[in-house]
This record gives structure tokens, C-alpha cells and sequence, in this order.
DNA sequence: GACCAAAGATATTTC
DNA sequence: ATCTTTGGTC
């Protein structure tokens, strides 16, 4: 026990020893928040306090919650396994199975991921005949999710004027749909889970009495639906119930967009009237300049709940900051950087590339590649999210469950097998007509569509009965088989990779197989197709957060979202240009720029030792070169912490003078502007401009301000150039009449 | 109904 | 630039 408070500094050895009140632990960027959360729970079960069975144990996502598993299961002598861990999903789809008969699902419910959800909507609009440009898909959808995390059924939702009440009606249309399909999306976990125990009350008592504490991680971006779900738990001062345990930090909420509500950190400690809030102010982590940095850009926000981080590491190296012409200049400066600190002995894996939007990796990734540097990329297209791989689940899907809709629809033509658009259609009004699932109203046909239909069905059918003893492997791999999806890839052109990942896919449930097995009584029988629906509803929550290359050393790529919680020696933090970062659709919302400066924050405090920030006059952006001013971000960072590789200029001076190169050796890299030009897609006749100017040039103007050329055309008195002001827009203007400066 | 080509829409962040 | 939808042809 001493072994596990050791090592604590005051604040931390206080939060992990508080007693079982609720508490709110404000915890800084590295200041130790899941050390502390950890080894409260630890100290919790070691101290006799609480038996493993009582913890609930809340993270964000399926890493962080695995981390803590395994933290745990070398902190305890006895195995974490009755502790109820997870993510917020996770633990809602373990209340759904366990009573799905209250909850008014079937055992073998399915979950859609965002896209399938996408999907199904298309699907009703369709069915419904509704237009869809009236009703953008995506927009319902966004719709549906915001009322479901707002606790809203169709009923609930207040309608003030007709085209609320007709989405309304299709919310209710979409709920009734996934009912019929028995199908569940992300937001209708959480409120399906919530209502289970609000309604129930003799459920509720017995979670309330068994979950006497209740930890959660990044509390900052819990929703309102969440926070509500906690509460359930909780002893709101009547009836019994858990404690709270939350740690967060205000500063690091970064996902208002899928409705985190940072406010629920004060409603917390005003509902609870939590006596223990406890600020976790050293940071471990970083040197003092990386340090340093990150408050003072903090510091430009307001309404913050307000802390001070320090750390008694020592200064460290400056900050370096590099401008560069184009992006891929930026990416190329990147990867000789990184060859020398690999030459310098760093490990790959310490190193990491950050940057706002998924779209920006590519680049990087390009110059990583033609480098021959081994490098790994989160997030974007996950594993479970590839096509070939949702078609497979598909028909496991269908296996599972018939009445799953989006499923049928996915495959009951892939790999073609002559049933059209149309033979759909008759089957969707028929659907409709008798009131049942797709797959149920195919029997009800007659006539020539319904023969191929038919076969698609004895298809589907033989796979359950063939596949019904198999363990999971040699399930998914017969069904690979007899579905004709292998057959279909191997006849394919480029189907070399996805033939590949449907291995892979193999692979996977093998690994699922033997986790569940080692979670078991080894006499234990495993129902095969129970068996598959849990692999299945692991296969929506976790999207396959890439284990095959884990353990290798390679560079991490990563957006700035999905690095949240995590460390490394270096960063690099690319792209830091006006309306990329900060984006410029945050400048449009309330509180927008205050998220994106959070989201800076986080950027900065994850390196240790070295952070590198750099930016590009040209940017590729969606297919045209785009000329932005550098981020407002890296004026907020006091010049005493940096040290620029490439001269400084003012901040309107994003450009420099035609051709110029950039002094110093190792300029290579630094082409003139013109040369960024890719040669297949030259810029057709160029207008002669006068004085020097020339594309990426600052200008000043009177009225609008700072600006910078962005393209150019006529000659003589007509030319003309078009130049972003930034703030004040972008305008043409006639050189002729226009007042401008070189800035 | 399948298949291919061309036009058209759409591009922030994620459980 | 990329993905999706649409249109035309076999």
C-alpha cells in the first residue's frame, strides 16, 4: 500500500485518498490526472474501502480505458475484472444486453457507427419519399443526434415552426425503422441506457447500491445526456447511490461539436455541492518554455475556471518555429528534421505529427514514404470502417440478426447477383405495406424479382445454419467464402489489399475469440452466434484503433483531437495558418475561436522536450492553392520562449519578395513560389505585374488592411489582383485605381 | 440490370 | 482532390 502512495505529491496524494464524497478533481495538462484517477482505485479496493465489483469506471475512449485496465492489473494482486470500465458506449451497450428485455430490445441488437446511421436515414428519406434536398441527410442526422443527447424522444422535442415539425416526424419515422430493424446508433445507447434505469427503479436501486464509486476521466467533455447518465448512479443527497469521482480539465474541452458541455463541470460542483475540488497544478510532462507557451495561449481565453500550471524541469530548449513556402516544403523540412533526431538517437515512436484535419496527413505522409521513414497514422479511415470490411460484417450482421436493414441493403447485392435498384425498390413498398424488415418481406413476394431475392435469402439462411457450431474464425472465414466476397476481390484489379484486410479480419475474431475465452470459466461454452454479436458490437465501438503495427517504432501521425492524453519527446505542430488553424468555420460559432484555442493547448502540452511549430505561405486545400496569413496562435507565444529556423517577419509579411531564397545553408528545400506550382497543372498566363508583385505577396491597403495576393489577372491598366484581407474578405482590385503597399 | 464514364457535390474535429 | 450520383450504353 505505501508502495502505491509513494511517489504522490501533496495535491495528488489528497485526491487519491479523499474520502468516498463526491470530488472534483481539476487536474492540468501531464499533472498525473489518470496516475491519480488509477491508483484511487487501487488504493480504493487495497484499503478495503471497496470490493472491485462496486467501481464504475467512466473514460472517453477505448484506449484510455485499457490503459487504465492494464495500470490496474499491475497495481492490484488481484485481477480488475470485476470492475465495471469502459467507455460510455461500452458500458451502455453492457446495461443494454444484460437487460435488453427491459429496455425493449432483442439480445442480438446491432449498433451502427455514424456512417451505417447515415445510411439507414438515406434509406427512409428514400422509402418515405422524401426529398433529400430538402432534407439534407446529413443535417437529420445531426438533427436526431441532438436531440437524443439532449434526452429527447420525437414527443419531447419543442416545434415552433413547420420544418422542425416535419424533422421531428422523420426523427419519429427513423426511431420507428431501427425498432422494426432492431438496430441501435451511438446517442440511442446512451438515452436507451438512461431511460432503462431512469423508468426502472428497482434496477436503479441495485446499481445505485452496487457502484459505490463512480470515476470518471475527461470530464470536460461529457454531454448533457452523459452527465445525466451519471447522475443515475449517483447519491444526489436522497436516495443512496455512489460517489463521484471526476476529474477533468476546462482547458483541454475540445468537443463542444458533438455536444461536450464544459458547464457541466460547475453544474457538477453546484448540484453536488462537492465540498472537494482539488487542483492538480504541477505538470511532469513538459519543460518550462513548452510550459510557459501553453499558459500564455490559454490565458487569451476567458470564463476559464482557472489554474497555473508550473513544473520544476528547467527551461528546456526553445520552441522552434519554421516558415515555410508550400506545404510540401513544410512536410520536407519535417522529415530531414526528424532523420536528424533519429540520427541523434531518438526513437521514431517519441516522435509525433500533429495537425488539425485528417486531409493534412497526406502530404506528410508522402515525404515520410518517399523518405523510407516507417511511420504510423491514427484515426481517419479505421480498420472496421473500410468497405470491403463493412460488407463482410454485413452479412455476419445478417447472420446475427435477419431484420437488420442496413445491413441487407449494404450486401444483398454485393458481390452483384442481379437484384437492381428497382427489385429494391418493390421490396421497400412491400416492407413498408406488411410492416416487417426487409429480409421478413421477401417471402410475401411473387413474381420475378422475388426469385433472385429468394435465393439471396436461402444464401444468408445456409450461412447461419453452416456456421452455427464453428468458432469464430472459421465462421467469419466461411463466410468470406460462400458469401462470394473473396471471389469477388481476388477478381479485382486492386483488390489485392482488401483481400488482405478481410484476413485480417480473420485475425481479429481470432484475437476476440481468445480474450473472451480467457474472460471465462474455461469449461465454459461459448455460444457461437452470441459469440458474434459481441464481436460485432466491438467492431462499431472500437473501429479498429490499428493493432497490427503497435508495438513497432514508428512516427506517429495523428490530428491534434486524437492526440488528446497522450506524450511524446517531440511534436511537431504543422499547418498553423489562419482559417486551418484556427479552422476557419470555428470563426462562425459562439465560443468557436475560444475551442480552437483549447485545441492549441492541447496541441503544445503534449511534447516533453521539443516542439516544433511551423506553417506554409501556399497551401493545397481542396484542389487550389490557398495563401494564408500565419496563425494568430503563434503571436500568442511570448518571443522568449522561441527561436525561429527561418527569419522572422511581421505577421502580415506572409510573404517574401519574388524568388527570394531564404539565406543560410540548407536551404534546399526552399523553392520560389512559382516552382511550388505543380508542372502537370501550370497556372495559364500569368499577368505581368508590376513593381515585384507577385502571388503570396503582403500587400497593405488603406481601407481593408493587410492582405495578401492571391491570384492575378488582365495587364496593363486592367490588371488586376485578387487579394485575401483576411478579416475583411477576399476582393479584386484594379491595380490601376488601388492604393497598395508591399507590406 | 450491369457497367462505365462523366458530371456534381463536398471537403474539421470523433465515440 | 475525392467520393457520390447520374446518365448512357450494352
Amino acid at each position: 500500500m505505501s508502495d502505491l502512495l509513494a511517489n504522490l505529491n501533496t495535491e495528488q496524494l489528497q485526491a487519491v485518498t479523499l474520502p468516498p464524497q463526491h470530488a472534483l478533481i481539476l487536474a492540468g495538462a501531464g499533472s498525473g490526472k489518470t496516475r491519480v484517477l488509477t491508483t484511487r482505485i487501487a488504493w480504493l479496493v487495497q484499503s478495503g474501502q471497496a470490493d472491485p465489483a462496486g467501481i464504475l469506471a467512466v473514460t472517453f475512449t477505448n484506449k484510455a480505458a485499457k490503459e487504465m485496465l492494464a495500470r490496474l492489473s499491475t497495481m492490484l494482486p488481484v485481477s480488475p475484472r470485476g470492475m465495471w470500465i469502459g467507455t460510455f458506449h461500452g458500458l451502455a451497450n453492457r446495461l443494454l444486453r444484460a437487460h435488453h428485455r427491459d429496455a425493449g430490445l432483442p439480445q442480438l441488437f446491432q449498433i451502427l457507427d455514424s456512417a451505417d446511421q447515415l445510411a439507414a436515414i438515406k434509406r427512409l428519406l428514400k422509402t418515405l419519399n422524401v426529398d433529400d434536398e430538402k432534407f439534407p441527410p446529413r443535417e437529420l442526422q445531426h438533427f436526431i443526434n441532438g436531440q437524443k443527447e439532449a434526452g429527447n424522444r420525437p414527443h419531447a422535442v419543442e416545434a415552433w415552426d413547420d420544418y422542425t415539425r416535419q424533422r421531428v416526424q422523420l426523427y419519429q419515422e427513423y426511431e420507428a425503422q431501427c425498432q422494426r430493424e432492431s438496430v441501435v446508433d451511438f446517442a440511442e445507447l446512451l438515452l436507451r441506457s438512461y431511460e432503462l434505469l431512469e423508468r426502472n427503479e428497482p434496477l436503479r436501486c441495485h446499481y445505485q447500491r452496487r457502484f459505490r464509486h463512480i470515476l470518471v476521466d475527461e470530464f470536460q467533455d461529457t454531454n448533457r445526456l452523459q452527465y445525466r447518465w451519471l447522475k443515475l448512479f449517483a447519491d444526489e443527497g436522497r436516495e443512496g447511490g455512489g460517489a463521484l469521482f471526476c476529474v477533468g480539465d476546462d482547458d483541454q474541452s475540445i468537443y463542444r461539436f458533438r455536444g461536450a458541455e464544459v458547464g457541466n463541470m460547475r453544474d457538477f460542483e453546484r448540484e453536488f455541492r462537492v465540498a472537494n475540488v482539488i487542483r492538480l497544478e504541477q505538470n511532469y510532462r513538459s519543460h518550462s518554455n513548452i510550459l510557459d507557451a501553453a499558459n500564455a495561449i490559454i490565458r487569451h481565453n476567458s470564463n476559464r475556471l482557472g489554474k497555473n500550471l508550473w513544473t520544476d524541469q528547467g527551461a528546456g530548449e526553445p520552441i522552434r518555429i519554421f516558415e515555410a513556402y508550400s506545404d510540401g516544403d513544410e512536410a520536407r523540412w519535417i522529415v530531414d528534421e526528424i532523420q536528424q533526431l533519429v540520427r541523434d538517437g531518438a526513437l521514431r515512436s517519441e516522435i509525433a505529427l500533429l495537425y488539425r484535419s485528417n486531409a493534412q496527413s497526406r502530404v506528410l505522409e508522402h515525404q515520410l514514404f518517399s523518405a523510407g521513414i516507417a511511420y504510423r497514422v491514427y484515426g481517419g479511415l479505421r480498420f472496421f470502417e473500410r468497405q470491403e470490411i463493412k460488407h463482410a460484417l454485413a452479412y455476419l450482421r445478417l447472420i446475427a440478426n435477419a431484420d437488420d436493414d442496413t445491413a441487407f441493403a449494404r450486401v444483398v447485392n454485393f458481390p452483384t447477383r442481379g437484384i437492381g435498384a428497382r427489385s429494391l425498390e418493390v421490396l421497400q413498398d412491400a416492407a413498408r405495406t406488411y410492416n416487417t424488415s426487409l429480409y421478413a418481406t421477401v417471402p410475401h413476394l411473387t413474381g420475378k424479382p422475388g426469385t433472385s431475392l429468394a435465393q439471396f435469402v436461402r444464401l444468408v439462411e445456409d450461412l447461419r445454419r453452416d456456421t452455427a457450431g464453428l468458432p469464430l474464425p472459421e465462421l467469419v472465414d466461411h463466410v468470406l467464402d460462400a458469401s462470394g466476397l473473396r471471389a469477388h476481390y481476388k477478381a479485382e484489379k486492386e483488390g489485392r489489399e482488401r483481400l488482405e484486410n478481410l484476413d485480417e479480419l480473420i485475425n481479429a475474431a481470432a484475437n476476440f475469440l481468445a480474450e473472451a475465452q480467457a474472460q471465462r470459466a474455461p469449461d465454459e461454452a461459448l455460444p457461437t452466434h452470441a459469440l458474434l454479436a459481441d464481436f460485432l458490437a466491438h467492431a462499431s465501438l472500437e473501429a479498429g484503433e490499428h493493432q497490427a503495427d503497435q508495438g513497432a517504432d514508428a512516427v506517429q501521425l495523428m490530428t491534434v483531437h486524437s492526440a488528446k492524453g497522450l506524450e511524446f519527446n517531440a511534436v511537431f505542430l504543422s499547418g498553423l495558418e489562419e482559417g486551418l488553424f484556427p479552422h476557419e468555420n470555428s470563426t462562425l460559432e459562439s465560443d468557436g475561436l475560444e475551442e480552437e484555442r483549447r485545441l492549441m493547448y492541447v496541441a503544445v502540452t503534449r511534447a516533453r522536450e521539443r516542439l516544433y511549430l511551423s506553417f506554409a505561405q501556399s497551401r493545397m486545400l481542396h484542389g487550389q492553392t490557398r495563401y494564408n496569413l500565419r496563425s494568430r496562435f503563434l503571436e500568442e507565444v511570448p518571443a522568449g520562449l522561441t527561436k525561429w529556423l527561418t527569419p522572422p517577419k511581421p505577421r502580415s509579411a506572409a510573404g517574401g519578395e519574388f524568388g527570394a531564397m531564404r539565406g543560410g545553408a540548407g536551404g534546399g528545400y526552399l523553392k520560389p513560389l512559382f516552382a511550388a506550382q505543380t508542372p502537370r497543372a501550370p497556372r495559364p498566363s500569368f499577368a505581368q505585374l508590376p513593381n515585384g508583385l507577385r502571388i503570396g505577396q503582403a500587400v497593405s491597403h488603406a481601407k481593408f488592411g493587410q492582405g495578401v495576393i492571391v491570384a492575378a489577372e488582365g495587364s496593363g491598366n486592367d490588371a488586376k489582383v485578387q487579394i485575401n484581407f483576411g478579416p475583411a474578405g477576399v476582393k479584386w482590385l484594379l491595380l490601376s485605381v488601388a492604393k497598395l503597399e508591399a507590406a
